[in-house]
DNA sequence: TAGATTGTTAATCGATTAACAATC
DNA sequence: TAGATTGTTAATCGATTAACAATC
């Protein structure tokens, strides 16, 4: 409750919180009672006093000398980021990767999102159930997130369907979209969106990665595979199996 | 060729290229030719300015009073990224996300990313395909990458056995990671690592989510359903079917 | 031409890192 | 106590935004 106010807080703070997180879970199933950032530092590559400055948004204070107790952090940082109680979602779309996030039982473990139904139009997906959720007709997505009061809408759609399930969620009284698909979706300035955008974290490791390859070849070095690959290498592959 | 070494280039500005590399081929599918950045600027909502440093990145020149020439701009977009060339990559973990992967054909077609096989130790995925991609046994994945002289390596296994698999990719080759397991992988200095954090993407959305909501609460707004759903709620879900 | 739009240089803003006093 | 570690203030670094001359 005495937390700062988030709009103030870092993004990329927040955005390291899980991480800190796991590291301090793991430390303590292994028995850890006090952690230092030095210690941290070493483990995840931060700087001593980023991590000081992070872990502070909690309100939680470490120790001189002997840094911060590992069950009161831990609290701190699920407490700061809303992981202490279970929050209700709907999902839109249940393709593979709707499917995935269905069955995913650490989002409810660790992060309290508990995802209630999928919602779909295909006739073939509606009836059934992935880890004991229902997938259900996108017609009755509505009703159900007005009657449950749910705040949080994860959409997974094909990309040509994303705005119109968004403003079907918004209209129903949705706070905050997950949104997995490549579209730049518009909302009211008061509903939040989060972007898990595959396109732009493939994009960072392929441009180095083709400066790497780039830089390589331009300075003699050793052999890289720039033809595709052919139809003999393919046959190896099934041969494999 | 003439590009910028990508070190110097902004992460947050590759980030951003594959967002306006959809937004140019969407432009290019209704016939457009040429696009300013003040177009651009109100469909995604960046400071013009910026879009034109984020495109200078690619080399490409826009014409004063008239904006990018859609086709040029959208070539020096994927080139700079890699995308205008295949590359092959290998994918360790078939479970329901890593399975989503292989049958995401976007990734083949958009980024030029061509996943040739998965990989995994558990008997009943090996030997399925999918996507035409076939599942192999984990112990065949470091020859793979050998022979087919394959630089990325996507993981999607256990977090438990990330950090091994990840020693199997390295030794055998791989340069490049995209890690989609919460375990910070140690790799040597040269090889590259692109995490996909979903827990990092939640929290944004959570931290942001509980705040609203603790803001809501304590200004006597309306009402905010804290408690988890009852059974009687479940049991009208199911009914919904 | 006049005006829209570009590329670039300078100013601002925000996040990271360094320096250091406080403290158990 | 002495030394390790914290929290905070100041300095640095990097990204975004503003100002403006160049130009088609």
């Amino acid at each position: 409750m005495g937390s700062k106010p988030v709009m103030s807080v870092p993004l990329p703070t927040i955005r390291r919180l899980p991480i800190y997180l796991r590291e301090f879970k793991l430390l303590r199933a292994k028995g850890r009672s006090v952690v230092s950032c030095t210690h941290l530092s070493e483990v995840l590559g931060y700087d001593p006093t980023q991590i000081r400055k992070d872990l502070a948004v909690t309100g939680i204070v470490g120790r001189p000398k002997i840094g911060y107790l590992v069950e009161e952090i831990i609290e701190g940082i699920q407490s700061f980021l809303g992981w202490d109680n279970k929050v209700d979602a709907v999902l839109a779309g249940a393709g593979s990767l709707g499917c995935a996030l269905m069955g995913y039982e650490r989002l409810n473990e660790r992060q309290g999102l508990r995802i209630l139904a999928g919602f779909d139009v295909d006739k073939a997906k509606i009836g059934q159930t992935i880890n004991e959720k229902p997938i259900m007709p996108l017609s009755k997505m509505p009703d159900l997130i007005r009657r449950m009061h749910i705040h949080i809408g994860i959409v997974t759609t094909p990309v040509i369907a994303a705005q119109e399930v968004v403003d079907l969620m918004v209209s129903a009284g949705i706070l905050a979209i997950w949104n997995f698909t490549p579209a730049p979706l518009s909302v009211p300035a008061e509903v939040l969106v989060e972007n898990v955008d595959l396109a732009s974290s493939f994009a960072v490791l392929s441009a180095r990665l083709t400066a790497v390859l780039n830089d390589k070849t331009s300075t003699g070095g050793s052999h890289v595979n720039i033809n595709p690959i052919t139809n003999a290498d393919f046959a190896q592959v099934r041969e494999n199996l």
